[in-house]
DNA sequence: GTATCTTTGTGCACGCGTTCACAAAGGCAT
DNA sequence: ATGCCTTTGTGAACGCGTGCACAAAGATAC
């Protein structure tokens, strides 16, 4: 193949491929351990491992981003971690605004990885007046009333969600209006934004849902036997009209609406849309 | 195809894929918002939408599950409410331990999405004494010497680690060993794990790079033609003889070893492992 | 009972991401 | 200078996930 050419996969438009960006950061952090220790190179199966990848990908990976190695020696560690924080755009530094300093944006607020690596907190906001002024990681809080104008004073196009479930939808709005064009959320809702603005959504309950999954699954697994695919999700005897019917579900209703409300007795939660309250914004 | 039967894709045991998996969370979200409005059906499509996703996703996931649905009509809310709890095994109460008790383990402890929806905090650990009986989210922080015997006493399965990046491994270790078998990680370190222990990683400032990238990107296209592929992957003239060199980037080295240490300017964070101080655990 | 209309369930095709396996590249020893 | 040995870079195959489009199913109206 060609040698020095960039890839385009598909896209044209910077070939690189979201799996692969995802990984960069990986990639990026395991460098900087080995650029502290001082380590001049590394081979791609080392690094692989330290990144928790297989060695073969992170090649590839890497190949999405130009030919950074030497055949037979590996990676120069300091070259990379400079490659790989230009390509993520980290050579320069991003302003963020944090929006909801409950428990969750306080957090946020005092968490290294923010300022280390290229991002600055360059407000924290919140809709209570009372928070207002109110130190937080050495910095004030200040009053939703000043989200436009902090916004633009200060460049900013990331902002950070983590207000109530609630608050989102229209904290995001005002967020996309001021000039945000890329947002992290942490509140627990699917917020709808316009073409060009990107959402990445971080949802702790999610996650540990989906470890119960397999906790569950696993479980089953040792309980039963090998070869019982039916413990959980139990299959209908061939012959059976409706599927099955177990003893204490809600009856499967037949169109004729108005089910009894609260049967199931998970996912009854009494508050909002689910573990709403993620931060404060008390008032 | 065959009508009743269960589908297994691939893998045969318990045939319901991972991404599928992965979605059942946001359906069974808009389904408890729907509920509690005391909606009695949905249709795939108002469905889909509530969840942030397409229809055809929603209904080939729901395949996966059985056939729950009544044709020309929709889904029963409760129903599904209860068949998607079952199915992600939140019919049954978890035990979860926190362990790392500094701003985000305080803030997972007061997240109002654990309570809810089958998760129970057993118990709060940290490492430092003076944390030790101090209530955090109306939970007495536990000494992490007891963590084995909070395990063993409470059958918890399911671990979070909120604890500096330098911690994790160890603690993650004592989790497995007094037999946690699936850990949700908030620390920025790749954890290892034997075999049948699922871990999950949720790292903030990897968002973050990840959305710095798609900034990056937008800007470069909004300002640069729609044609310059290289404004920030540069490429090598197709003559030049190892790739290009920018002027103010570290040298490509040639073999020769220690290359400069913090060359760089990004990528250089002067703490442990990057942004490790997520949590507390100060002793 | 029959026709019509809505909505599900899914076969099928496509594209992305992963992995294998190997040829090319380059250092290093002699 | 030559050959060996290590490690990269990547072609190619495979598998999973997504989305289209439609036939089957069932409710509803007449």
């Amino acid at each position: 193949m060609a040698t020095g050419r960039p890839h385009r996969p598909t896209t044209r438009g910077r070939g690189i491929p979201e799996a692969t960006v995802a990984r960069l950061p990986l990639y990026l952090r395991a460098l900087t351990a080995l650029s502290e220790r001082s380590v001049p190179t590394v081979s791609s199966e080392e690094l692989a491992t330290a990144a928790g990848v297989n060695s073969a990908k992170l090649r590839k990976d890497f190949s999405y981003l130009g030919s950074y190695g030497t055949r037979g020696v590996g990676y120069d560690v300091e070259y990379l971690v400079y490659q790989i924080s230009r390509e993520l755009g980290l050579t320069q530094d991003w302003p963020v605004v944090i929006v909801g300093i409950g428990n969750l944006g306080a957090a946020l607020a005092n968490y290294g990885g923010f300022a280390s690596r290229g991002f600055r907190v360059a407000a924290l906001i919140d809709a209570d007046a009372a928070m207002a002024g109110r130190p937080v990681a050495g910095i004030a809080v200040q009053h939703i009333d000043e989200l436009e104008s902090i916004i633009a004073d200060n460049g900013v196009s990331i902002g950070v969600i983590a207000t109530p479930a609630g608050a989102a939808q229209q904290v995001c709005e005002r967020l996309v209006a001021a000039g945000v064009t890329s947002i992290l959320n942490f509140a627990p809702t699917v917020l709808s934004v316009p073409d060009g603005v990107d959402v990445r959504k971080v949802d702790l309950s999610i996650e540990l849902q989906i470890l119960a999954f397999h906790e569950q699954r696993k479980a089953g697994e040792a309980a039963a036997g090998p070869d019982i695919t039916d413990m959980v999700t139990p299959v209908v005897p061939p012959v059976a009209a409706t599927r099955r019917r177990a003893d204490d579900v809600p009856a499967r209703p037949v169109v004729d609406g108005a089910a009894p409300h609260g049967v199931g007795d998970a996912g009854s939660g009494p508050d909002g849309s689910d573990g709403g309250r993620s931060a404060a914004m008390p008032a």
